[in-house]
DNA sequence: CGTTTGATGCTCT
DNA sequence: GAGCATCAAACGG
């Protein structure tokens, strides 16, 4: 359970729910922050999709732990992700950030992200984001609601349901057509729409 | 524009 | 050894 504001999102909850509740939440990283605009639900051994499919491993174990802490891990060698466990304890769910609008864009954040010519290349996709805000791997397993956390999660009121489009998922090659990909609809922030 | 391809290294089989 | 929850540069029309 994670509360900022009087606004109060259990996190325990499936990732489906949560990933539509974090819309508009605040990720603080390093370099900055910015507001949640895209997230992707990854749920436990019933999604083929999701890391957590194949049983815990060295890697995923994060994920197996309680709601609120932050998983990371490395993808094609050189991009970091980050996500928000969610769900019961051990069952392996998460919600991957896909994309933020920055709070403001830092000179931390500039110098972290030096070839995007344009302001919203900045942290339109899940590779980005970490890399605007600093985060990678000496930052798994933290507590995102910890206040000192160097990587933190300030929740915010979710927006209304006609502000928000549910589709599916990226970069997958298996359940491809599983719709467990949401964004703010009138954002300019997202990866893909 | 849109599509294709190369980079790069960790993780699990 | 194969594949990967990505990104950016190169290529083609």
């Amino acid at each position: 359970m994670l509360r900022h504001d009087g606004v109060v999102i259990d996190l325990g909850q499936h990732s489906t729910v949560v990933a539509r509740a974090l819309l508009g939440s605040i990720l603080h990283g390093p370099n900055g922050s910015g507001r949640v605009v895209e997230t992707e639900a990854y749920g436990g051994a019933e999604d083929p999709a999701s890391h957590a499919a194949r049983g815990l491993t060295p890697r995923t174990e994060p994920m197996f732990g309680p709601a609120g802490i932050l998983y990371v891990y490395l993808i094609y060698g050189m991009y970091h992700c980050a996500n928000v466990v969610t769900g019961p304890e051990g069952d392996g769910q998460a919600v991957l950030i896909r994309a933020i609008e920055p709070v403001k864009i830092t000179e931390s954040m500039r110098a972290a992200r030096p070839k995007a010519r344009r302001d919203v290349d900045i942290a339109n996709g899940p590779g980005k984001l970490c890399q605007a805000l600093g985060i990678d791997r000496t930052h798994d397993g933290l507590d995102l609601a910890k206040p000192r956390s160097r990587v933190r999660l300030e929740l915010a009121k979710p927006p209304p349901k006609n502000a928000i489009v549910q589709a599916t998922r990226i970069g997958l090659s298996v359940a491809q057509d599983t719709p467990w990909r949401w964004y703010l609809q009138d954002s300019a922030w997202v990866s893909k729409r």
